[in-house]
DNA sequence: GTCTATATAATGATAGAC
DNA sequence: GTCTATCATTATATAGAC
C-alpha cells in the first residue's frame, strides 16, 4: 500500500519501460481526446513511432485493454482495499489528487462509452455504497430502506449520471483541471441534494403508500432486476 | 395540434418527399447506430444512392443539423405547447408512443454526444420541471426549496443521468423497443426514488444545517452557477 | 527495440452521365 | 432528381531495414 501523496504509479517518465510509457501516453490521450484518439497521436505524445505500438501491443484494441486494466488497477489502489467510503467522499478525495486526474477522466469517458472499466467502476461504487449505507443505517444516521440494493444503485447512478449530463451540458468545463471540474459539477448540487436527502420532496406519503399497496409481494426484497445482465 | 395516436409526422413512406424520406432514414440510423453512422448506410436504408444525400443536403453535417431540427420539432409537438408535465410523466408518456421510439433514442444519444438537440432537450425539461414544481408547491404536494432552480436542474439531470448510466451498464437492452427499454431503465428505481422523495435519506438535519451555516449569504437564491454557459 | 514505408479499408466529398 | 465512378483523407495493420 502506498501513501496517497505519491502512489506507486507516479514516477519520472525516465524510470518507466518504453512499454509502460507508451501505455501511459495512451491513457492520457484517451482521457483528453476520447477513445477515438489515433495510434499516431499516442505515439507522438510518447515520442516514438506508431510502429512501436504494434510491436508492443499488437493493435489498438489490445492497447486499450491494457489501459483499461491499468486504470482500474490505479483506481483500486487509490481507493484502498477495505476502505468503505460514501460516493461523495470517494469522488471528493479522488479529485484532490493531481496525479489521479487523467485516470479519473478516463473512467468518466469509459462510463459514457460503455467500456468495461466504466462498468466495473460503477458496479464497484454500487457495492461500496451499499456497504457504506448499511453501516450508516446501523449507526443511526441514515434511514432504513425497503430495498437497500436498489437504493445503492439508484444513488450511485443518479449522482454519477447527473455529473455526466452536466458535463455534456457544459463543454467549456476544462477536464484537464479535474479538481476544479468536479467542483463545478458537484458544487451547484450541494444544496439541492442535501435538501432532498434531509427533507425529501413530497409533503405527504400518498405516492409511496399507493405504490406499496399496488405491488403484489411483500416490500422486503427488490422485486425488480437490479444487476445489469 | 395533432392527436397523440397519429401525429403529423407519421405517414406511409410513399407520402413523403424523397428529401424527407432521406432525413427520416438518417434519424433512424443515427438512433440505432449512433452519429458515427455513415452516409452510405443512411442512403442504403433509404433505398437510394449516397450521391443523392449530397444533392439534397450538401453533406453529412448539414443532414445531421436537419435531423436535429426535425427531432426537436417532434419533441415540441408531442409535448404540447403549454402542457406542464413532471419529468416522470413526460418520459412515461413519450415511451408509450411507438412512433416516438427513434426520436426518443435520438435524443438520448444526442445528450450523450453533447449535441445541440441534447442540450436543448435537457434545458427544456429543466424549465418545465421548475414550472411544474412551482405549481406543486403552491398546491401543497411538494415542499418548498431554498433554491427552486437548482432543485429542478438537479432532479432532471439526476433522473436523466441515471437512465443513461443504466443504459451504458446494460448493453443488452434493446433500444428499438423503446417502451420496454424505458420500463427496464426506470422500473428498478421506482421504489428507491419514491422512498427518497417521501422520507429522505438522513435521520437528522445536521448535514443540511451545517451546510447552511457554512455558506456566507442568505440561503434564498442559489449562489452557484446553474446555467451551463 | 525502434524506425520508415507501404498496404488496406472505410469514409466523406466530388464530378459528370442519364 | 438520381445514379455510378472516382478522389482525397484518415485510420489501422503490416513488412522489412537498421
Amino acid at each position: 500500500m502506498q501513501s496517497a501523496a505519491s502512489p506507486q504509479w507516479v514516477r519520472s517518465p525516465d524510470d518507466l519501460t518504453a512499454r509502460a510509457r507508451l501505455r501511459d501516453a495512451a491513457i492520457d490521450c484517451f482521457a483528453q481526446r476520447g477513445f477515438a484518439a489515433s495510434v499516431r497521436e499516442i505515439a507522438q505524445r510518447a515520442g516514438v513511432s506508431q510502429g512501436l505500438i504494434r510491436h508492443h501491443f499488437g493493435g489498438k484494441d489490445n492497447l486499450r485493454a491494457e489501459c483499461d486494466e491499468e486504470v482500474f488497477r490505479r483506481f483500486r489502489e487509490i481507493k484502498g482495499e477495505g476502505l468503505a467510503m460514501s460516493p461523495g467522499q470517494a469522488i471528493g478525495m479522488l479529485s484532490q489528487l493531481e496525479e489521479f486526474g487523467p485516470t479519473f477522466v478516463y473512467i468518466l469517458r469509459s462510463v459514457l462509452d460503455g467500456g468495461v472499466v466504466g462498468r466495473a467502476f460503477v458496479e464497484h461504487l454500487i457495492v461500496d455504497t451499499e456497504l457504506f449505507m448499511e453501516q450508516a443505517v446501523r449507526a443511526g444516521t441514515v434511514r432504513e430502506s425497503r430495498d437497500p440494493s436498489g437504493r445503492a444503485r439508484y444513488l450511485v447512478t443518479s449522482a454519477l449520471g447527473s455529473m455526466l449530463v452536466q458535463l455534456t451540458l457544459s463543454p467549456e468545463i476544462d477536464l484537464s483541471d479535474v479538481g476544479n471540474a468536479i467542483q463545478r459539477l458537484t458544487g451547484a448540487f450541494a444544496l439541492p441534494s442535501l435538501e432532498l436527502f434531509t427533507e425529501g420532496l413530497f409533503v405527504d406519503r400518498s405516492m409511496l403508500d399507493q405504490y406499496l399497496m399496488q405491488i403484489p409481494d411483500p416490500p422486503a426484497a427488490g422485486r425488480d432486476i437490479h444487476p445489469p445482465a
